[in-house]
DNA sequence: TTGTTTAATCGTATATTTGCGATATATAAT
DNA sequence: ATTATATATCGCAAATATACGATTAAACAA
């Protein structure tokens, strides 16, 4: 493979494909699930839910936060999440302006 | 890793998972863009403008068809492509459902 | 037919992701 | 101090993704 061209391509791309990389498996779908139905944030309770060990969803909750898609914060012995919407504002607008404008140009299919 | 766990969520959380999939790379964004941009159908021509290999962009091609992203047809010697509408407008509306209507009530921060 | 153009596919190397058990760490309870 | 609980991290194995050159296949032109 030689090396990664990431790089190679715009920033705002860049971005949109890390935070749809983020989306981009179930489990996380699902742990964002949670953390919106609950207003309150959930921590070891997602293990429950979800069919995965405690290590892997552990592993899934550090992707989202890397990622920005969720905050995280240290409650007592335990871990509270809660969804940054400012986060799914920013990539809502950005994915609207790449398609959904030229959407409106586009009706007709081509192929 | 033993096995998958991706078939133990349910299947929208795959489908968007699986969307998200196929934009979680900066090429694929920037093949959308161009498709997006031009009404026309566009084959290689995306090969002049992605700092990738003829066959790298045909591998992506691929996958973005595969997930339904994009139609294509062969046109002579060459293949055309465009974008599908039906399967943004889909993949729109789930993020949303998902989402957007719970971010109404859950405006306030947690952790 | 022969050669040219365009694009898909194959084979392969490397990087990244996914998943788990085991371990470490940190708080709280006894 | 000891123990229990909750969660993060480490180390590893297996699966996927990324990228490219080489090859194949199909349409067209000469």
């Amino acid at each position: 493979m030689a090396i990664h061209k990431k790089e190679a391509f715009t920033q705002k791309e860049q971005d949109l494909a890390e935070f749809a990389k983020a989306l981009a498996h179930p489990a996380r779908i699902a742990i964002l699930k949670v953390l919106a139905q609950r207003n309150e944030c959930i921590c070891g309770e997602i293990v429950e839910i979800l069919p995965l060990a405690q290590s892997t969803v552990s592993q899934h909750l550090k992707e989202l936060k890397n990622a920005g898609l969720i905050d995280g914060s240290i409650d007592g012995p335990r871990s509270c999440y809660c969804i940054n919407w400012k986060a799914f504002e920013k990539f809502n607008a950005e994915f609207s302006l790449l398609f959904n404008n030229l959407k409106l140009k586009n009706e007709k299919a081509c192929c």
